[in-house]
DNA sequence: CGGTATCGATACCTTTGGTAGCGAAACTGG
DNA sequence: CCAGTTTCGCTACCAAAGGTATCGATACCG
């Protein structure tokens, strides 16, 4: 886990192995109590962990959080016979991640902080927004604001459904989404 | 400003009349600072009044924010010639209140507070998105959920926009969500 | 004038994100 | 085996912020 690749050991005591459990701990105790129930003291305990070990490795709760989703969701899958079908089974898969328990919370809870929170906002752009930006970019073709936009047209819609009624969108409102998004992207090929 | 219309004034001292005081003194306060630097005792100090009188007529600071913005907002403007142009309307309409300072901002951070407070989603719900999801229904007939889809959509686009950029959204932005919304509001005429 | 409810002011409580300091443990190189 | 370095858990602590309690003063009604 910790740095198993190139480049000597630094000297010192290692870190040990538990940013996996961690981000479970993480994951779980959102989904228990919700985004701001789950402290930072709640997902230490639950982790078997000190606090302290939490703040030597993420600056914040907003960086553990982030870290956590970063993990929980793993690359885009670039996968779709054409750009309407890429585009679907992307918006479907974004719906089935938040889904995922305690992912959705977590989620809708980083980014209501990143709101007041400029450092944060940073952190979520570059480490979350930012890579799906490009690999969308990437495999459609898109100018860069037309991808922003339809980013914010379905993650926003995901989370203004999640923010108001605190359960994941339905299947049927999903797939209303993506009904509405697939006109925009009928020519070409897919990525595949 | 205190009950001037019916059944005769309550015993005891009458409020004063800083009601509005108070919303201006939100608004400027949020404006300058963002939501969450937007302390009630600083805004409270701006408007010149105690926290206590706040908190006297106010549960917390979230019903604060929401009655608020219904103060900012007013009542949905029932204009169009027909269903498209009066959804036209009705989405630069709450892109243009959202851009005015410091609503955008409230608006954007009781959202935020919402999604882990179920008590302030069920003020937020009753008193904010309840009014305009009705008025749309009667305007334009439409079902309940498909509404609700729709505003999940308008609103959460603006608001993610919002929440990443900490600007408003462009009105080419605007117009592209106008031009994606307009294709399902096409037959029969308008409210007005 | 008596009853009632609001006013400003102050002090206070609680939660929570985040920090500091400490001795103990784990690892490396000599 | 030992010195050096870094992480570990633990405890104590700080500051910010939402919210409450109390109190004397004030405004209004009858």
């Amino acid at each position: 886990m910790t740095r198993s690749t190139t480049s000597a050991r630094p000297p010192g005591r290692p870190r040990s192995g538990v940013n996996a459990v961690v981000f479970a701990a993480t994951l779980s105790t959102v989904n228990e109590l919700g985004y701001a129930h789950a402290t930072v003291d709640r997902i230490a305990a639950a982790a078997g962990v000190a606090k302290t070990t939490i703040y030597r490795r993420w600056p914040s709760k907003g960086a553990l959080i982030v870290d956590c989703l970063l993990d929980a969701f793993g690359p885009l899958p670039l996968e779709g016979a054409s750009r309407a079908a890429f585009m679907s089974s992307a918006i479907h898969w974004i719906a089935a991640k938040i889904s995922e328990p305690g992912v959705g919370d977590a989620f809708a809870g980083v980014f209501s902080d990143a709101v007041s929170d400029p450092a944060l906002r940073e952190v979520l752009s570059t480490r979350l927004q930012d890579p799906y930006r490009l690999a969308l970019q990437d495999a459609l073709g898109e100018p860069e604001n037309r991808v922003l936009f339809f980013i914010d047209v379905v993650v926003g819609t995901l989370l203004h459904r999640m923010g108001m009624t605190g359960e994941p969108m339905v299947d049927a409102d999903v797939a209303a989404l993506v009904e509405m998004v697939l006109p925009h992207f009928t020519d070409g090929p897919g990525p595949t």
